[in-house]
DNA sequence: CGGTTCATTGATTCGCGTCAATGCAGGTGG
DNA sequence: CCACCTGCATTGACGCGAATCAATGAACCG
């Protein structure tokens, strides 16, 4: 998951700073439906920016100017209640694009959690860009779809699941998403902190670390340490997070 | 339960039963982005299907083979867990689209909460014009975009906001719906029972009508009928439904 | 080393769920 | 026309799961 260092750039056309054949997402991110041409015209238009952690992306409400494709590190999109009650919306790791619902201005605040890199597109251009080239508002539209698909999953998980639920599918899901980045889905890496899962479960961190504490006693899982999870017993947490379960 | 199209069209080209020059909803729905031409084409393929209150139009998981504006009537759109939890996503009213996100398959069960009568397409077809039709996809796009959108406040509501919160936000968003459709924006007519209510919620049915006694002893609403109501302090009950009150 | 942040665990509280009863239409058949 | 359902909304009594309040411990760091 490491990435060589990039030297800062701001505007200049990212030609040689942003060697696509040197992207190790590119088979993941939009780029994945653009021919060799078309690559090129996208790659005329991006430059990369890096972030360290805590490091504040956007508040909800900014204007957008710019999209992007992760390349690297983690980040958080949350939305705020005026009392500070904060729902994450999601997390994006490398290969997913940042930038969708596409409006004026973003519905959400996006922080990094870890040292993060991006590949960036102005906004204006990329649509621009998309007018001209068919495959890319037809990959943009099959993001949004999946997107879409895991928002409602989402909302199953927040309007109906229990807290141990909520976690076994928490956990499901990151196995999932770091198997697609050559993990071996049984170690799940957690980057983010309690607080975070919390927020993005619709429930406390104490309870977050009393239903980790659960899992581990009942040898779903184990945890070699706060932020390293082993999934011990994949079709036993499967049914927990299904709700196949019927008591804890 | 399943109740078939009352109007059997199949294959025809619907012309004469589908003289777009009388929709309703044209204005609304994904046909707005479409020149006369274009309108043409759509209207070759699209069929008219009507549906009872209580209906199910598919199961989760149905393979996908059409998609819908919806003309008149209410949808609602859910996911259940195996011991019967279940969680409404979405209710559809006249001008929403049916159909995100796109896929081999629905992730969620359709049902008709009133008499509902749908303007239909083949999926495949859709996809072809799409193809043809650049203005099509980026209408279809613009859909996903908004709904994610809403998704995403859903997700805030579902974790993060009170049942209070949570029946004021969703009276709010009912009566701009209503307002788009000629409504008052002061009278809401809810056609859907109080447990579909709890399942769009993530309460129980007890809990959304404790919740609407409290806002009708507190002025902000007026309930002459369980299916009627009027907002009767609109900034009280926006600013509730935003979180910006410390007690109930 | 003190200071800070974060995870875990325990004790207690509270909002909402569960269980139960009542009321109120609307439909049906005698 | 009325007796009797049946489904839905409302209300009350009570219990539980997760939040809150609080303390401890572990890792990190200047």
């Amino acid at each position: 998951m490491t990435v060589q260092p990039l030297a800062p750039n701001r505007k200049k056309p990212a030609f040689a700073e942003m060697p696509c054949d040197d992207c190790t997402v590119r088979e993941l991110a939009i780029c994945s439906s653009l021919d060799h041409g078309e690559l090129e015209q996208l790659r005329t238009i991006a430059t990369t920016a890096e972030f360290e952690p805590g490091a504040t992306l956007q508040q909800e409400g900014d204007a957008v100017e710019s999209v992007s494709n992760v390349m690297s590190g983690t980040l958080k999109l949350y939305k705020l209640l005026p009392d500070g009650r904060r729902q994450i919306t999601g997390f994006l790791v490398p290969g997913d694009f940042l930038g969708l619902p596409m409006g004026p201005a973003v519905p959400y605040a996006v922080e990094a959690v870890t040292k993060t890199k991006l590949c960036r597109f102005s906004r204006r251009r990329l649509v621009e860009l998309m007018g001209r080239i068919p495959a890319l508002e037809r990959r943009l539209l099959d993001v949004a779809n999946e997107e879409l698909g895991h928002a409602q999953d989402q909302m199953l998980l927040l309007g109906r699941k229990t807290a141990r639920e909520r976690l076994a599918s928490f956990l499901l899901d990151a196995a999932a998403k770091a198997k697609r980045h050559g993990g071996s889905g049984e170690v799940i890496d957690l980057p983010m902190s309690r607080a975070d899962i919390a927020d993005f479960l619709g429930l406390t961190t104490e309870t977050v670390s009393r239903s980790f504490t659960q899992l581990k006693k009942d040898k779903l899982i184990e945890l070699p340490d706060p932020s390293t999870v082993r999934i011990a017993n994949r079709p036993g947490l499967s049914a927990i997070a299904a709700g196949e379960i019927e008591a804890g």
